[in-house]
DNA sequence: CGACTTTGACCCGCGC
DNA sequence: GCGCGGGTCAAAGTCG
């Protein structure tokens, strides 16, 4: 009887150790892949900046009341009121973003400051949108909606209008909304520019490396990781060669759609065990 | 007191 | 013309 409960214990013990070693794997594999992550939202807000510049230039080629074949009408000689909105050439840019499950505020942290001025619960998604107007500049015409995804209510979903006529702050401020509001450490999935009428149906639409080639850039990217002992150095090397190839945020994005739609819920849960309760 | 959020009312475009 | 629905306004409330 002593030795069969002691058998037990000892199974037990080694289940405890092999658990107690899964987790441990887990939580290394997460934070590779956040430290990935991050690695890509910082070149990707890099490129995305670099883009508005190259933008801001051409524009200022065109007359100063036409933006590609869109003309401008006057704002301020109308009897209606005047609505601030300026129609634009450019697709909306969607970001997702992953907040803690928990987290049910409409936070996106970009670097930017933004004032709330609406919420209305929209027919096709039972979750508010929240709009938001930047704040850090008077005159800055940049809003942003911001609507928790319908599927995945812990991804939201930020919609941005215009270009920031102002550099962003570098510390990772968010949409504001009191100094007590719980601040979302989320972590940005990706970045596309879409079309309005197309909206979440990048998943299916994007084309580009083929899901061998993903799976064998990850595992490229693990062992290279491994191998090196998780150098940062490597891993941001490894990064801006992909991102050096054109194909690479929207394969990326159909990626990300396709864990975020369940196909890997397991690793989905896996992301989310390890994040930090700020 | 200023900056911000909340929220109901209003505006306006679009489809029928 | 009418109704619906998304987007915006603005007064009131909240917070530091």
């Amino acid at each position: 009887m002593v030795v069969q409960l002691f058998n037990t214990a000892i199974i037990m013990d080694e289940k405890v150790e092999t658990l107690k070693a899964e987790l441990q794997r887990v939580r290394e594999e997460n934070n590779t892949l956040r430290l990935m992550l991050e690695v890509l939202n910082s070149k990707c807000t890099k490129l995305e900046i670099h883009l508005q510049e190259i933008n801001k230039a051409q524009h200022k080629g065109m007359s100063s009341n036409q933006i590609g074949s869109v003309t401008v009408p006057p704002m301020f000689d109308t009897n209606k009121r005047p609505r601030l909105e300026l129609p634009t050439a450019k697709k909306p840019l969607q970001i997702f973003v992953r907040t803690h499950p928990k987290d049910d505020s409409l936070i996106v942290k970009d670097g930017y400051q933004w004032r709330k001025y609406g919420q209305k619960v929209t027919k096709d998604n039972a979750s508010p949108r929240a709009y938001f107007r930047c704040s850090m500049a008077p005159m800055c015409p940049v809003k942003k909606k911001v609507q928790r995804c319908l599927h995945d209510k812990s991804i939201v979903v930020a919609t941005y209008d215009g270009e920031h006529n102002h550099a962003a702050i570098h510390e990772s401020s968010s949409s504001t909304s009191k100094g007590s509001s719980p601040v979302v450490n989320n972590l940005p999935l990706m970045t596309s520019i879409l079309n309005d009428k197309e909206p979440m149906n990048i998943g299916l639409a994007l084309s580009g490396w083929s899901q061998t080639d993903h799976r064998r850039h990850c595992e490229d990217a693990m062992q290279q990781n491994n191998n090196n002992g998780g150098s940062n150095i490597r891993i941001e090397e490894y990064v801006s060669s992909l991102i050096k190839n054109p194909d690479f945020s929207m394969s990326l994005a159909e990626a990300v759609v396709r864990t975020i739609t369940g196909q890997q819920k397991q690793q989905d849960i896996n992301l989310n065990l390890d994040l930090p309760e700020e």
